[in-house]
DNA sequence: GTATATACTTTGACTATCAAAGCATTCTAA
DNA sequence: TTAGAATGCTTTGATAGTCAAAGTATATAC
């Protein structure tokens, strides 16, 4: 590995790591200081989607569903979250937030936005487009090799 | 939020989540399952210094040095890290990588340079240039702001 | 109508984590 | 020079997140 690809490999794995750390930081000592980083993620994924069942917010999450039916068992009983049954299936489960929720929601998402904001308005516009170019390379590297 | 904002947001939410959970999936199915990412982690934080106490480690890593002690217990057991004591200062506890230790480490290091060279792959070396500099200026950006 | 599949929950076990208390060693200042 | 403070690490007790596998309820297929 050459001199370059090892620099930005030490930024990248740094930067990885330091942006959940400061997302939990930021989030979880806030408004919603009850709510964990994992269950902000969870309440982020239930919130994008119209209507989620257990199974399918467990598959985007790529955890199994008995790790969230406890994890939804708790944001339920703090009051995030609602379960009810489908109608056309009864077995299936259907999830979604509640007023609660949907605040946390929104700080979640502003908590992006600003992270966004305030790391492009720093750069160069030819810096944004090989930003935005090298990290869609990651992405389509991930699609391809390992299926996400 | 404009356009190109909005593109990097959901880029990186999607890459944020799904990172950690390929890295586990590729590096712990294969020649050393028994290792999990966190221990992989940890590895290769021993592994880029010559010489690392406990308190060195568990601060790069972010985590407590109680956390950090139990986690080096397990990889002693498990035969990738030992235990050793400074010269210089007795409460000081220097670990180094075993042989297998240093295996693992390789490993982790193929899985981070196939993913960079990836990243790299259709940009030219001046972009490449921009690229690191632009990431130096986001991590920069964030070790101001939230003193990490 | 029974067997199989699907959707979810429960159970038991483990890892990762922290805060706080404890122990050993080193430093400091009177 | 030595008592008290600081440092480096470990232990302890608690909690969150995770999985695999077994269990329950409902739906589908033959």
């Amino acid at each position: 590995m050459n001199k370059k690809h090892d620099s930005l490999n030490k930024i990248l794995v740094r930067l990885f790591n330091d942006v959940l750390k400061i997302e939990e930081k930021s989030l979880c000592t806030g408004d919603f200081s009850d709510l964990t980083i994992t269950e902000y993620h969870t309440i982020e994924n239930i919130g994008s989607h119209r209507e989620r069942t257990m199974s399918e917010t467990a598959k985007a999450l790529k955890i199994t569903s008995g790790t969230l039916t406890t994890g939804i068992d708790n944001l339920v009983k703090k009051g995030y979250v609602k379960r009810g049954r489908s109608e056309d299936d009864r077995r299936k489960v259907v999830i979604t937030l509640t007023e609660s929720g949907e605040k946390a929601y929104k700080i979640h998402e502003e908590f992006h936005n600003d992270l966004i904001e305030h790391t492009l308005s720093d750069l160069e516009p030819e810096q944004e487009r090989v930003l935005i170019k090298a990290l869609f390379n990651v992405n389509s590297y991930f699609k391809e090799k390992y299926k996400i």
